[in-house]
DNA sequence: GTTTACCAATACACGC
DNA sequence: GCGTGTATTGGTAAAC
């Protein structure tokens, strides 16, 4: 039979006690972003009932997140620019 | 030139607050859900610094999920069984 | 010892040779593809030999893709309030 | 007003058309690849409708090209060689 | 070797 | 409820 010390040989306590935190934080964050998730679900439901057409809302919803990262892109080639023109 | 009450024959104002109103609520959580997101990352960084494969750990928690998830199942079976008990 | 008859229990000859084919067929567009990679590596070096900076070449190349996919996008969005006005 | 020497001041004419012909064979190559890529897509719909698991073939096929690549290696090898001989 | 970008695979939402 | 189409996620490859 295998002991504890036998496993310990393999990875340190501390080492598997670290492995361990690090696990249950992702598992922590991974679990606040699937509420967040059925939260958005729940608000596209409440869109519906409302009347609005979803599949609308949902694209409007990602041009906006799009027109954001061009304006953030537009500003990275600016610095890259300003990077360029220091030489 | 347009007026305001020609863009309310179209969608009435209070329509067009509620709209504005779920998709600033999407947007909010849709911003909530992004930090998870990088904080994930994050830790995935210093997991890799403290010298852990990323890739294995990533396979490990993706396991783990599964074995949530049939328990899950299993509960749900658990229950389907005890409401038919109850008839 | 296996005998070529004992391989095409598993398999028909007819289905064999089929499945070499989308194999050739696919390694032979791999191939191409790599080529094309290449090729364009090889145009950055250029690029970069001449004088310009390849990073911020990249980024402009990246977003004047961005503009037509977020054009297409715009389109799409119209034809779905089209879609809706219908009703 | 801004003429056309104002912004030649910043970058000469041969060189904007420089980068221009540069960005037009970039895009050129980056849409043969896209090309390739409806191809290939295409080819495994293909697969599919004929009924091979179109998983287990991409893992063959990248299994082969591992091996090509270690073949490749050999051929580096070899190579080297042959180069030590010369001396 | 780190980080980014792409691509396939999965999971989810909607309409029939 | 199923099948389609779309959004997210995970894995892979390339660039710096």
């Amino acid at each position: 039979m295998m002991s504890e010390s036998d496993r310990a040989d393999q990875m340190g306590d501390a080492t598997r006690e670290k492995l361990r935190q690090f696990i249950a934080r992702i598992e922590r964050l991974d679990a606040e972003k699937a509420e967040l998730t059925t939260d958005i679900r729940e608000v596209y439901s409440e869109v519906k009932s409302f009347g609005f057409d979803t599949k609308v809302l949902r694209k409007i919803i990602s041009l906006r997140k799009q027109d954001v990262n061009e304006r953030a892109e537009q500003e990275a080639l600016l610095d890259l620019y300003m990077d360029a023109l220091e030489d």
